[in-house]
DNA sequence: ATAGGGTTAG
């Protein structure tokens, strides 16, 4: 039998190799090889292409068993930037930790790459204090003078809001680069300073398209969708010369799926296409959730199924849309691909599916999946999957089943699984019940205070408590932080309108006022009577009755009814749920004016047909 | 070498 000539690797072959990105069988016998004729020099190289291929963990048991003397600061460098690519994994700091570690045999002397790559870990971490230590050791070693480590600092600053310091950092730095504004606009955004970042925004001496993306996503993750979108609109404009990217085009579908903006949701989608981003799953998960939240569940199950093969999160946006639209029957189809796929889901995947079981009324499915979760998966239940899972049972009418759930719970439930269970009490009348669990409320901690109380002021107002309800809106009001304000959007033409509760900013409210009156004499004439059992104010009948007249929506539909054509489909989105009397209103006016209707409200959609409701009246 | 992004119960 023939022996094959053993081939002999050079640094030089491994590093062409590298670039190649081959697979790691043929990585494995290149490391047989190099074993058999014991080329130990050459543990470098082979580390190297190891991490080039995400193959991590063998690289780190080279590493480990890294032939004398030591590593030399290069391959230290090289596994440390490996493990700061893991966002939230420790093993960087760890490993850093060790290189400083005199009598371990593998010490080290760091240089600035490896600060660089050890702060960029750093700033993902659940607590800055690993920053801090090593921004300390930046002091003393003058690498604070360094333009990547200074600039990896003032991010780790950046992340967790400490505006003063990542200030302080960039202050003192000899010359500064567009990373260092970048990363400084970062920590004006995540601290919430909207009004400072965007007037430093507009000074900045120099932008690309990350700074863009770190302005446009900062709008949309305090609420300021309109904004975001006012962003995206100026970007475009060719005297920025910035180029979309990816991140950007995610940004601002999400700002389109929040407003239910479903025009330029589109538009945005038609962008993609002509300005040549590739359609990568990221935008794809952003595509499906934009579609789903702008009531075109179809746009979003034909971006979907042209998805050959979904990855988790396509799939978590799909399953949550569908459940959004009652469509639970749909929501447990897709999951069972899921499944089949042998796709593991995450615990955003469960909670979409739970959800959709909860508005379906689907209680036997969503028992079943609850109970399996952490055996099935692993995925341990969090607080969100028991609120929709006492959700689910509450609705359904088991709601001592429900309780009994809320006492037993692991966790310490929250407002929001207190919340459910009201809500339940409320649907199925049962005051006994919901009595009980103000009581237990009342022994809640401060924390959870302020919702406590808005929960309580509710449940009081819909038993006619008025005196215990005015005693605490009084309290409440002296607290500096509002209510969430009843507020509703809707698209006209391509632009966005915006409707507050009681509105008197709309520069045509009298109009719309006065259409609303009249839209709402005609739905009185198929039996529309206004229902004010929700209005938590001790008001005069006639007062209540005008308090629920101006829901945002209603005036969002009436300013619809004044600027479309007749009979065309209205859109609207809302920020809070549907009250009682709203659904009941828009039913008859769907019939009255021969309108579809479709109204997104926090937790799922309405579409209004025919006197009609989608979600026939369960929710 | 360093900055940015999606899905999340009521």
């Amino acid at each position: 039998m023939q022996t094959q000539p053993s081939i002999q690797f050079s640094k030089r072959l491994l590093y062409n190799l590298l670039y190649k990105r081959p697979p790691i069988s043929d990585l494995k016998k290149i490391h047989a090889q190099i074993i058999i004729s014991s080329q130990k020099s050459l543990t470098d190289s082979l580390i190297h292409c190891y991490l080039r291929t995400n193959n991590v963990n063998v690289a780190r048991i080279l590493f480990n068993n890294y032939p004398f003397p030591s590593p030399p600061t290069l391959v230290w460098n090289l596994v440390i930037r490996a493990y700061s690519k893991l966002q939230g994994s420790l093993e960087s700091v760890n490993l850093f930790h060790q290189m400083l570690t005199l009598d371990h045999p593998f010490s080290a002397v760091p240089d600035e790459y490896t600060f660089t790559f050890v702060i960029t870990s750093c700033a993902h971490q659940k607590s800055i204090i690993h920053g801090e230590i090593i921004h300390g050791m930046v002091k003393k070693n003058g690498y604070l003078m360094n333009l990547y480590v200074a600039n990896s600092l003032i991010n780790v600053y950046a992340v967790f809001a400490r505006l003063d310091d990542a200030y302080k950092v960039f202050d003192e730095m000899p010359e500064v680069d567009v990373f260092s504004w970048t990363s400084l606009l970062g920590a004006y955004v995540n601290g919430g300073e909207m009004g400072v970042a965007s007037k430093f925004f507009e000074e900045m001496p120099v932008k690309n398209d990350v700074s863009w993306a770190v302005m446009i996503s900062g709008c949309v993750g305090c609420g300021r969708y309109a904004e975001a979108l006012r962003y995206f609109g100026e970007l475009g404009k060719s005297e920025h010369n910035v180029k979309t990217n990816e991140a950007i085009v995610v940004c601002a579908l999400s700002a389109c799926a929040h407003l239910g903006a479903l025009d330029r949701g589109s538009w945005i989608h038609g962008y993609i296409g002509k300005n040549g981003i590739s359609e990568t799953s990221n935008i794809r998960t952003a595509l499906i959730d934009m579609y789903a939240k702008c009531g075109r569940i179809d746009c979003a199950y034909r971006v979907f199924d042209r998805i050959s093969k979904p990855d988790v999160h396509n799939y978590t946006s799909m399953i949550s849309g569908l459940s959004i639209h009652g469509l639970g029957e749909d929501a447990i189809r897709v999951f069972n691909q899921i499944l089949v796929d042998k796709i593991k889901p995450n615990e955003v995947t469960i909670l979409g599916v739970l959800n959709g079981c909860s508005h379906s009324g689907m209680v036997q499915q969503g028992l079943l999946i609850f109970y399996n979760m952490e055996n099935s998966w692993g995925i341990v239940p969090k607080i969100e999957h028991y609120g929709c899972f006492v959700d689910l049972l509450g609705r359904a009418g088991y709601l001592a089943k429900a309780f009994g759930v809320v006492k037993s719970m692991s966790i310490d439930p929250d407002v929001v699984v207190w919340r459910a269970l009201l809500s339940a009490c409320r649907v199925h009348r049962n005051t006994y019940l919901g009595e009980r669990i103000v009581n237990h409320i009342g022994q809640l901690d401060s924390q959870s205070q302020r919702g406590a109380e808005i929960l309580l002021s509710n449940l009081y107002a819909s038993l006619g408590k008025w005196d215990s309800v005015s005693i605490l809106r009084h309290e409440m009001s002296k607290q500096k932080n509002q209510a969430d304000i009843g507020c509703s959007w809707i698209e006209v033409n391509g632009s966005i309108y915006e409707f507050r509760v009681a509105d008197q900013l709309h520069p045509q409210i009298i109009e719309i006022r006065e259409k609303l009156s009249e839209i709402l004499k005609r739905a009185g004439l198929v039996g529309y009577a206004a229902n004010i059992n929700y209005v938590s104010f001790d008001l005069s009948d006639e007062e209540k009755e005008q308090a629920v007249a101006w829901h945002s929506e209603k005036l969002a539909i009436a300013f619809a009814f004044m600027s479309t054509a007749p009979k065309t489909s209205i859109r609207v989105v809302k920020n809070l749920r549907t009250c009682e009397d709203c659904h009941s209103a828009l039913k008859a006016i769907s019939k009255v004016y021969d309108r579809q209707i479709i109204v997104r409200d926090r937790s799922r959609f309405h579409t209004f047909r025919d006197g009609k409701c989608s979600c026939n009246d369960y929710w």
